[in-house]
DNA sequence: TAACATGTTTGTCG
DNA sequence: ACGACAAACATGTT
C-alpha cells in the first residue's frame, strides 16, 4: 500500500470529491473486500458525505447514518473512476462524480460502523501518535523509541510507536538523517534523533507534493515512479550526496537499502 | 522461472 | 515477553 503520504493525498482526494456531497448510488463490486459492517452499507445510499480524515494509513469516511474505514494493504487506491479494470466498490455522487476503490491484489479493506464506529474503531488499534504534519524534537522521537530493543529501521515501522512509517519511507528517513538502518534506537545520539525529526515530515511533504493526483502511481506501476526516493530501489547504485553505494539487506523479511558509506553504522 | 512487491495478521521458534 | 521469520492473503512485474 500507500503509505501515510499516499493515504495524506487520497484523503485530500476524498475530501474534494465527496465532502457536502450526496450519495445517489454504492456498489460493492468484489464482496471479499468487505470485513466488517456490511449491514450498514446499506443504509449509504441518499447520505451526504460529511468528512473524511486520515489516521496513519487508514482512510475514514463518515456520513449522516455511518462511517468507513478503508485500508488500501499493497495496492489499493481510490481513484476518479469509472476506472478500466480491477474496482472494488464503488459511488457515485448526485453531481454525477464516481470514486472507484481500485485493487489489484485485492488485500486491501472496507469497514463499515454507525456514524461514530470507525473513529472508535481507529482509536482501538492501540496506534502511535501521527509524524506529520507537525515538526515534533528529536527529544519527542527519542522518547517515543524508549525500550525499542530492535535495529531502528524496524522500529520506525512499528505502527505502535509512530503511525503511518512504512517500508520505503523508513529507508528514505533514514538515508536523510545519514542513520543507518541496523543501529539500535538506544544508540542515536541526540543529533541524530534531530535529523530524523526534521527528515520526517520534510519527506512526506515531499512525496505529497511529488505524488499529488487524482491517481496514486506505485512502484513498478510505471518506470518513472519512485524518482522521488533516493535509495528505495537503488540497489548498486551511486549514493546521491557521496561516493557510496547503495545496498539492500533484509530486515525482519523486508528489503532495506542504505547507502555503504555516509549512513553512519 | 523464480523472486519480489509502499501491509498486516497469525503462528512458530528461539 | 519479545524478536525474528515464514506463511497467508491475491496478483502483477521484473
Amino acid at each position: 500500500m500507500p503509505e501515510l503520504p499516499e493515504v495524506e493525498i487520497m484523503t485530500r482526494n476524498a475530501t474534494r470529491w465527496l465532502v457536502g456531497e450526496r450519495i445517489e448510488a454504492f456498489e460493492i463490486v468484489d464482496e471479499r473486500v468487505v470485513v466488517e459492517g456490511a449491514a450498514h452499507l446499506a443504509q449509504l445510499q441518499g447520505d451526504v458525505v460529511r468528512s473524511a480524515w486520515r489516521r496513519a494509513k487508514h482512510l475514514a469516511l463518515r456520513t449522516d447514518s455511518a462511517s468507513l474505514a478503508v485500508h488500501f494493504r499493497m495496492t489499493g487506491k481510490l481513484v476518479l473512476g469509472p476506472h478500466p479494470g480491477r474496482v472494488r466498490w464503488w459511488l457515485r455522487t448526485e453531481s454525477g462524480r464516481r470514486v472507484d476503490y481500485v485493487d489489484a491484489r485485492c488485500l486491501g479493506d472496507l469497514r463499515a460502523f454507525p456514524p461514530t464506529g470507525a473513529q472508535e474503531w481507529l482509536d482501538g488499534l492501540g496506534l502511535g501518535p501521527e509524524p506529520y504534519p507537525e515538526l515534533q524534537t528529536g527529544t519527542w522521537w527519542r522518547e517515543r523509541f524508549d525500550g525499542a530493543r530492535s535495529a531502528i529501521k524496524v522500529a520506525l515501522m512499528d505502527q505502535a510507536r509512530i503511525a503511518g512509517i512504512g517500508n520505503i519511507l523508513a529507508s528514505e528517513i533514514l538515508w536523510n538523517a545519514r542513520v543507518h538502518p541496523f543501529r539500535k534506537p538506544a544508540t542515536l545520539t541526540d543529533g541524530e534523533w534531530h535529523a530524523i525529526a526534521g527528515a520526517t515530515p520534510a519527506f512526506i511533504d515531499l512525496v505529497i507534493n511529488e505524488e499529488s493526483a487524482d491517481e496514486i502511481v506505485y512502484v513498478g506501476e510505471s518506470r518513472d515512479a519512485g524518482s522521488t526516493f533516493a535509495v528505495y530501489a537503488r540497489e548498486g547504485e551511486q549514493c546521491l550526496r557521496c561516493e557510496g553505494t547503495v545496498r539492500r539487506v533484509k530486515q525482519s523479511g523486508r528489503s532495506t537499502f542504505y547507502c555503504d558509506h555516509c549512513q553512519v553504522a
